[in-house]
DNA sequence: AAGTTCAGTTAGCGGTTGCTAACTTCAAAA
DNA sequence: TTTTGAAGTTAGCAACCGCTAACTGAACTT
């Protein structure tokens, strides 16, 4: 049960939404990924079996420890990066775009790097 | 035919392999990607079906000018984030196989942007 | 009560890309 | 001449991850 970039995405969208919806429900992530219900649902199912969230029975989705701290990784390298494409002078779309890619391939000393150099 | 990320680090493989050995075989591609000889056989053919290599009779295997582009494409971004990391104070081996991986994620806009800042 | 709509699931497809097993071919060695 | 070994191919498996079609179940509408 390895945690894929895919996973990643679903726990970085969780993360998001959580942060502006109290209550986010895989419907909120369909919308928010433009992925199909089957596809979220299959996701969903996989990070619950991983222990990376829970669900309740009202379909409501939390991170759980494990899940929040992968969430929170692969924020802040998003963060980061974006703002360092950002700083040189990437125009904003792309440089989340490409954040959006980087963040799940970087190393973690590449990524300290890069992030002490923005600092 | 569109060209995915594997097929871009084949012919990355073939672009760096053909700069020091002049005759480039798919077993030198097995060898050097370290992928069993059936990968390579399938990627070969189909990078010779979307035109981006040749094989000739005797199994040497040539980049088109559409395959010794993209190559190139690839090869500059590769020597420039690894240097961009290196320069950061990643150590090489991490700097090198990170940039193995940004280099077929990032957009052209973005790498502009890294190149210029690295002169 | 009957119908509709929304959220979610199940079943199954398709593409990408790695793999092993087993085959062909051809050239060099015995 | 027979055997061996290296290079390459064919067939088929598996994992990942998107998709559509079609279903269930609950809640709201008429």
């Amino acid at each position: 049960m390895n945690l894929q970039e895919s996973g990643e995405m679903y726990l970085e969208s969780i993360y998001v939404l959580c942060k502006k919806k109290k209550n986010v429900r895989s419907i909120d992530i369909v919308e928010h990924m433009s992925f199909s219900k089957p596809s979220v649902s299959r996701a969903i199912g996989l990070l619950k079996n991983g222990g990376y969230v829970t669900v309740d029975s009202d379909g409501f989705i939390s991170l759980t420890e494990v899940g929040l701290e992968v969430a929170e990784k692969i924020y802040e390298r998003h963060s980061i990066i974006s703002a360092l494409l950002i700083k040189l002078g990437v125009n904003e779309e792309i440089a989340t775009a490409d954040a959006c890619k980087i963040e799940h391939v970087i190393s973690d000393e590449s990524f300290k790097a890069i992030k002490k150099a923005m600092l």
